[in-house]
DNA sequence: TTAGATAGCGCG
DNA sequence: AAAGCGCGCTATCTAA
């Protein structure tokens, strides 16, 4: 029991799955690490087999005879208006960790060519400002920089120069946390265990007082999803709710937040497959056809393969039509951005200069 | 042996 | 965990 006190954590709470059992998630046990060595060990192994499983072991056996991947996508696979991708699922490729990413660069392309990953930067948060019109946030957008810092200074009520890099990475929490109708106890939970209750709900209600324009907004989808059983994007693609008629709270709540989401990633996902159209369009104009081929869609981001002698020029022109087909009038003036980059293999990218 | 459910985790 | 949105895949266990 000293032990536990010493190491602050509480040997009786511990969370179970919906099967009533004793979790074992990553984050979870991550917790007792300090107990004993061997929890480093499961979650260091655990990383390394879902890779092996996942990725290592099974690609290489659905390579079809053109050396290639073909996976299938799915056009009207989820509920938001976003892609899927099944067989295999290449959305899902690993990014975040340094093995993760090795596995990325097996995806490669042939001679002559090269693949450009071209990603909207932040767009969820800049169609939340938008489609909201919050004053700040909008004006945050339209000033340009790290809009992360911004929030952070505003929530903290700091001045920007003061804002050090704990301030800034709670504030991105925060911000994600938003876009999914997060409440105070997930937020702390995403916080750390160095951030209490009380601090997070601080927190929530620093942001919606700066951001009051996000605020009614969010409680103006709710309420008209839960009047009209529906909600919209940008564009007007509905989705559908049958959460707000249940008897049960929780489901009640469970659709708010879906309703919250929706027209944020429903509209990114609007936003993305007009890219995808008018792309298609400029590279046929430009005599392209043959030199540059979209080969994956990953919800905010579009890999091509392109012939060496064109990438950069129609890098640059495919990143000129994602920004150009967010309709900035419609989105309070907030700008949508996109970034190049290209490589040889996915794994290893370099940035494209403006 | 197979189908379905569960837990966990990869990505945006 | 999910009172944090959207996916698909693997390993494992249980029921048929």
């Amino acid at each position: 029991m000293v032990l536990y006190d010493e190491l602050k954590i509480n040997p009786v709470k511990q969370k179970k799955t919906a099967g009533g059992a004793r979790t074992t998630r990553e984050e979870e046990l991550a917790k007792l690490a300090p107990l004993h060595p061997i929890i480093n060990d499961i979650l260091g192994y655990r990383e390394l087999q879902k890779l092996l499983s996942t990725y290592i072991e099974k690609m290489p056996a659905q390579i079809g005879e053109d050396g290639r991947l073909h996976a299938e996508f799915l056009q009207t696979g989820t509920t938001t208006g976003r892609m899927g991708c099944q067989n295999p699922n290449l959305q899902n490729i690993p990014i975040k960790s340094e093995y993760g990413r090795r596995i990325r660069t097996a995806f490669s392309a042939p001679n002559g060519r090269v693949l450009a990953a071209l990603d909207y930067s932040q767009i969820e948060l800049r169609i939340a400002a938008g489609l909201s019109g919050d004053k700040k946030l909008v004006q945050i957008f339209k000033s340009g920089g790290d809009v992360h810092a911004a929030v952070a200074a505003q929530v903290f009520n700091v001045p920007p120069e003061l804002v050090d890099h704990e301030m800034r990475r709670r504030a991105k929490v925060i911000n994600f946390g938003i876009l999914y109708g997060m409440g105070v106890n997930a937020l702390r939970a995403n916080l750390g265990a160095s951030v209490t209750r009380d601090e997070a709900a601080t927190y929530l209600s620093e942001y919606f007082k700066n951001f009051s324009g996000l605020a009614r907004f969010i409680e103006h989808t709710k309420a008209e999803a839960a009047r009209l059983g529906y909600t919209e994007t940008l564009f007007g693609r509905r989705r559908y709710f049958a959460g707000f008629k249940s008897s049960i709270q929780g489901l009640r709540a469970q659709a708010e937040r879906m309703a919250v989401n929706a027209p944020m990633q429903g509209t990114q996902s609007d936003i993305i497959k007009l890219a995808m159209v008018e792309a298609d369009a400029v590279i046929e104009k430009r005599g392209w056809r043959e030199r540059a081929e979209l080969v994956l869609q990953i919800h905010d981001e579009l890999v091509y393969e392109l012939d060496e002698k064109i990438a950069e020029e129609a890098a640059r022109a495919i990143r000129d039509v994602m920004e150009s087909v967010a309709p900035r009038d419609l989105l309070s003036g907030v700008p949508i951005l996109a970034e190049a980059s290209m490589g040889k293999d996915w794994g290893t990218m370099k940035k494209l200069p403006r």
